[in-house]
Formats: C-alpha cells, sequence, structure tokens
DNA sequence: TAATTAAAGACCTGAATGGTCCTGTTTCGG
DNA sequence: CCGAAACAGGACCATTCAGGTCTTTAATTA
C-alpha cells in the first residue's frame, strides 16, 4: 500500500509533540503525551538522537529536546533517518534489478522515486502541526509543481 | 523504506511488456519475457483483469492484452489496483488513528499523500518504457540529483 | 471430445517490522 | 558518598504479511 512504517510514524509525532513543548521531556513524559508504548519512544528517539534531530541530556533530571526547530525539518529527512533510503523500488541508479528480471526499465523509477523525495522534502514538520497550520500547507503543496515537471517524463 | 511492494512493481513491468506484443499472449510466455516466475504473473494478470487494465481470453489460444494503450495508465492507478489505496499512513481523512494515539496531527496526512498520489497519477506507463526515453530520463535524474541528498544535520 | 488456458482460491513459508527487555553509563539530589 | 533517574546500545522474540505455489474449475478451440 505504499505505506510508511510505523516507526516513521511515530518519529514524526513525537518530533512534533516535542516541539510543543518546553525544557527536556523525558521518553515516559512523551510517551504519556503521545499515546505511544514508552519502550517504543525510547528506541525512537534514540534514532532520532543518532541522526541528530534531537539533543539527549543523560542522567536525573534529563530528557529530550530538539536540535533545531520543526521549521528546519523535512519530513523526508525523518523519514530517510528511520527507514533509510527513500525509495520505491530495489532497482534504483540503473543498476540491473537484484532479482535479475529483465524489465529494462531502465531509469523509469529513479524519477518517481526522485519526485516522491522532492514532494517530501518541500513539506516540513512545522506544517505537519495541528489547527491554522493546516491552510499554510495546503498552499505549499500548490507550489509544489514537481508533478509537472516530472510529467510525461520525456 | 517506503518501498512499494513487489506485486506493483511486477504490474508495471508485465504491463509495459505487455504493451510490446502484439496479439494475445499468454501468462507463461510472459514469464519467460519478464523472469518473473509464472504462477505470479498469472495471479498479477488476474488482478490487472479484475481491474480492468487486461483483457483475457480462455480456452485454446487465449491470453491477455492491454484494455487500454499504455499511455491512458497511470502508474497511481496500477499502484491502486494491486496494493490498494496510496496513503502513507493509516490515519486519513482526518479520522482518528486506530491507535488511538493523541498526534492530532489533523489532516496533514492527507495532504502528503495527495501529493504523492498526483506525483503518481502524472507519470503514465507509456514512459516508463526503455530505450528512446532513458536518454532524457537519465538528464532529469542528473539535474535533481543535489535535492536527492538527505540532509541530516543542517 | 480432448487439449489448452484462464479463473479462483486455499495454503505454506520466510523475511522483516514492531515491540520488549536487559545491561551499562551518566547525572542530579539528598 | 550513595542512590535514584534517565539515556545508550544492544540483543532478542513474536507477529504479521507479502510472496509464492498448488489445486480445482470453467471456458474455448480444434
Amino acid at each position: 500500500m505504499l505505506k510508511l512504517s510505523r516507526l516513521a510514524d511515530y518519529a514524526i509525532v513525537i518530533l512534533v509533540k516535542l516541539g510543543e513543548q518546553d525544557g527536556v521531556v523525558t521518553s515516559p513524559a512523551l510517551a504519556g503525551i503521545t499515546g505511544v508504548p514508552e519502550p517504543t519512544v525510547a528506541k525512537v528517539l534514540k534514532v532520532l538522537s543518532a541522526h541528530g534531530f534531537v539533543l539527549s541530556q543523560r542522567g536525573a533530571k534529563g530528557g529530550y529536546r530538539l536540535a533545531r526547530s520543526l521549521a528546519e525539518m523535512s519530513v523526508a529527512s525523518v523519514i530517510a533517518a528511520v527507514d533509510g533510503q527513500i525509495a520505491l523500488t530495489a532497482c534504483v541508479g540503473g543498476r540491473e534489478c537484484d532479482t535479475g528480471l529483465s524489465c529494462g526499465l531502465c531509469g523509469s523509477w529513479d524519477v518517481i522515486n526522485t519526485a516522491i523525495r522532492s514532494t517530501l522534502e518541500g513539506i516540513s514538520l512545522e506544517s505537519m502541526r495541528p489547527k491554522e497550520a493546516c491552510s499554510t500547507v495546503l498552499h505549499q503543496i500548490n507550489k509544489l509543481n514537481v508533478a509537472q515537471t516530472i510529467r510525461e517524463g520525456a
């Protein structure tokens, strides 16, 4: 279904929620806020920390806080950090498919991958925030002419 | 990794290859052309037939042929037929997430889903074909390579 | 009527994701 | 100085689901 992994989904939610708090927040606290089970929250935060999205503070009174503002984080970068490279198919870069099937579709998939990547890069976590941000998001999308650029590929 | 299911991948390849043949083609023949195992080809063709992408002819001298031209089939429609709705997350249409987690991300995901959907709708199977399209496609890739890099820290 | 081929669905298997837990290390408070 | 709190970094298990195979039935043609 072309669906996002749940971990990446969690990561987005956690980052947005974390951005709404001030000071450091513990993972149990974030679990309470988001409804995601605590161990899973901790796991996601570790990954996010390793990729520089959040700063951690160890010890008592420790916790996490954003490393930069939500506006400076793209949806694409978060997904890439949690799930790895954003690509629809295994055969990228014009390499032969690992299955050895002779699709001969050359780099057509790359175009699609790039288009989707660009789309996700154009959406910041800031614009994922609820309420008033909604209208601005729609505005952003309208400006994204990625589909037009790629259209028909020729 | 935000990846497409392999069945959908096969479906694209099979349709493109089928469009290059003339007359009806049996599934064993298509298996030979594409390198995909025959039972899987048959399975995919059944789905494609049910969704009106191909026309089937039973009995001796039977087989499959395209119901319409490749130019009239979008990548999005094929994926939707094989994999179901194209959506990154389970929570669509502003409904509450099934997990009951209070993400409160309003309809932000819908915007992303719509953006990706329209991107895929803008790409026809015709433009996925190899050969002459390759050079132009590769050219596009090179132009988009910069934005393609995953931004981690900055 | 016999051979060929699609239709339909049941069923098995294996990989991978999601989720949990454990141990170690750091930091703060008493 | 000691204990509690909280992150770091793994290992580990389990469930799900996609991928693939097989069997039976129906239709068409020669």
